[in-house]
RNA sequence: UCCUCUUUAGCUCAGUUGGUUAGAGCAUCUGACUGUUAAUCAGAGGGUCCUUAGUUCGAGCCUAAGAAGAGGAGCCA
């Protein structure tokens, strides 16, 4: 006798006793029972001698329901599976109401599946997904491990507000209705149980940038924190993200760690989760099957995830993707809303898709761009004009990758910060990065759920991450 | 935050010019059948038409305010 999940009883040979403990899928002819136990897409069938099992047992097999089952495996009599279970013994292990079950064996729509959160992955879409989702955690911590990085866990408070990466969570315990005043009248955060005030983090990046300077190679991998009042398919108000940063590493050397990175994680993938890509490769197909032509993309999923494994990404300077935009068809023809007329113009998300899906029709990274429209820790070229940041864009996601090479000189970055009103008492610390040893450095920031959602093709990023976190939703 | 669309049975959706008892498919229940693959056939039950206020003899349908969801924009990862 065996104890062994759904996806080793399928390789297994038949003519042996198992047992095998699951959710039904299905139930149909009071007879076949499509078993899964989260270890696979696939299901395993089980035959159950309807005959000599009392009619109560086989009322209580019902969808979602949860059974131990006990019985021989054998070669499959009927097509679409090669092995299945004749049932000798089933336990009701858990009841499952069919009147209220909200999971049926039917279509759902991904917006009554988001309600449901705490089910959906008892649907083949989200457990795909979700196996995908943990492959892919793995595979980062993989390829770091293997390159010599070092994990780093950064706070997930932070005292400074200085990163300007967004709006921030504030965390405090002072009373809402009666909180301490100071005498001009302001809430008197010294009273706060951090004795300043403090917010959940937006990035990580300031402090890996300090153990970069000393371990040399580091990387993050965890929640981050957004307030923005962003409602789009493509953000959340809790996400995950991961920030590498290497010490005596340029902007060149940047955009070839991310572009390894990237190919590599997207190869363990293909390698290790077949089955569910193939999945969610039909899926997508059948999705675009309900678009006009014109709005369908010319690849399949699978074949994307291989196309930025086997091509190189195109590196094109801010500049050239300017001069680009400005003889393109949609600029003057004015189909653009915002008509690209002289350097200088940040990108719109209209530009980011045309140079990406329709001019170069691959990943994009774009480099040196102007530096009064990126952060003030960025690499002043020495044009005096442009900083050493980057960006990688991709087809349906638009902005994958930001990074850059840092400011290493003291003098420069804080003439920055005096422009920017940012107060150096704030960044004490990093500063001294600068002051003691300093060293040209870089690294880059990716949206963890935004490669989930490349590598499995759902299109709302909702639907990539357990339970998610939006302006007006915090359920579960 | 802005623009557009949506909200009717458990789910997905129809609902004509404002007019009697609001419909379909799937799901559920009952029965039949049994090597089925989202099984099939017959029957039954199931409704705060998102909320509030208004117009009207009469509102699922018209008006106003609000709520929630989706798509797009901005911001970004």
């Amino acid at each position: 006798m065996t104890s062994k999940t759904v996806a080793q009883l399928l390789k297994e040979t038949p003519l042996q006793e198992v047992e095998i403990k699951g959710w039904v899928r299905t139930f149909r002819a009071k007879r076949f029972i499509a078993l899964n136990d989260g270890s696979t897409l696939n299901n395993i069938q089980c035959v159950v001698d309807f005959e000599n099992t009392p009619e109560d047992t086989l009322k209580r097999i019902t969808t979602g329901a949860a059974v131990a089952i006990k019985g021989e495996l054998v070669e499959s009599q009927g097509k679409g599976q090669s092995v299945e279970i004749v049932v000798s013994a089933i336990e009701i292990l858990g009841d499952s109401d069919p009147e209220t079950y909200p999971i049926q064996p039917k279509k759902h729509s991904f917006e009554f599946l988001r309600e449901n959160a705490h089910l959906r992955t008892r649907t083949n879409t989200f457990s795909a997904v979700m196996r995908l989702r943990s492959a892919l955690s793995f595979a980062i911590h993989k390829y770091f491990n293997d390159n010599g990085f070092y994990y780093m866990h950064t706070p997930i408070i932070t005292g400074s507000d200085a990163e300007g990466a967004g709006e921030m969570f504030r965390v405090s315990t002072l009373d809402q209705k009666n909180p301490p005043l100071t005498e001009a009248g302001e809430i008197d955060h010294s009273k706060n149980f951090f004795g300043k005030d403090t917010n959940l983090t937006v990035s990580g990046q300031l402090e890996a940038e300090t153990y970069a300077m000393s371990l040399g190679k580091v990387y993050t991998f965890g929640p981050t924190f957004r307030a923005e009042n962003s409602n789009t398919s493509r953000h959340l108000s809790e996400f995950w993200m991961i920030e590498p940063e290497v010490a005596f590493m340029d902007l060149a050397g940047n955009m070839d760690l991310a572009e390894d990175f990237m190919k590599s994680v997207i190869s363990y993938i293909l390698e290790h989760n077949a089955e569910d890509l193939e999945f969610l490769d039909k899926r997508l197909a059948d999705e675009e099957k309900t678009k006009p032509q014109a709005q369908r993309s010319d690849m399949s999923l699978i074949e994307k995830l291989k196309f930025v494994t086997e091509n190189n990404f195109k590196r094109v300077s801010y500049t050239e993707a300017i001069d680009i935009l400005k003889n393109s068809k949609p600029n003057k023809k004015k189909k653009f809303n915002y008509i690209i007329e002289e350097w200088g113009a940040d990108l719109q998300s209209e530009h980011e898709r045309f140079l990406v899906e329709k001019h170069f029709k691959c990943p994009v990274i774009l480099f040196d761009y102007p530096a009064n429209i990126k952060a003030f820790y960025m690499r002043l070229n020495e044009d005096g004009k442009t900083v050493r940041a980057m960006d990688i864009l991709f087809p349906g996601i638009g902005e994958m990758v930001g990074g850059s090479q840092r400011e290493e000189r003291l003098d420069v970055l804080k003439e920055k910060m005096a422009v920017l009103n940012i107060p150096e008492e704030e960044l004490w610390w990093y500063l001294d990065l600068r002051k003691y040893g300093t060293a040209v450095h870089s690294g880059f920031g990716l949206g963890f759920e935004r490669l989930v959602m490349f590598a499995t093709g759902m299109s709302n990023i909702r639907d990539v991450i357990p339970y998610p976190r939006t302006p007006q939703n915090a359920e579960f």
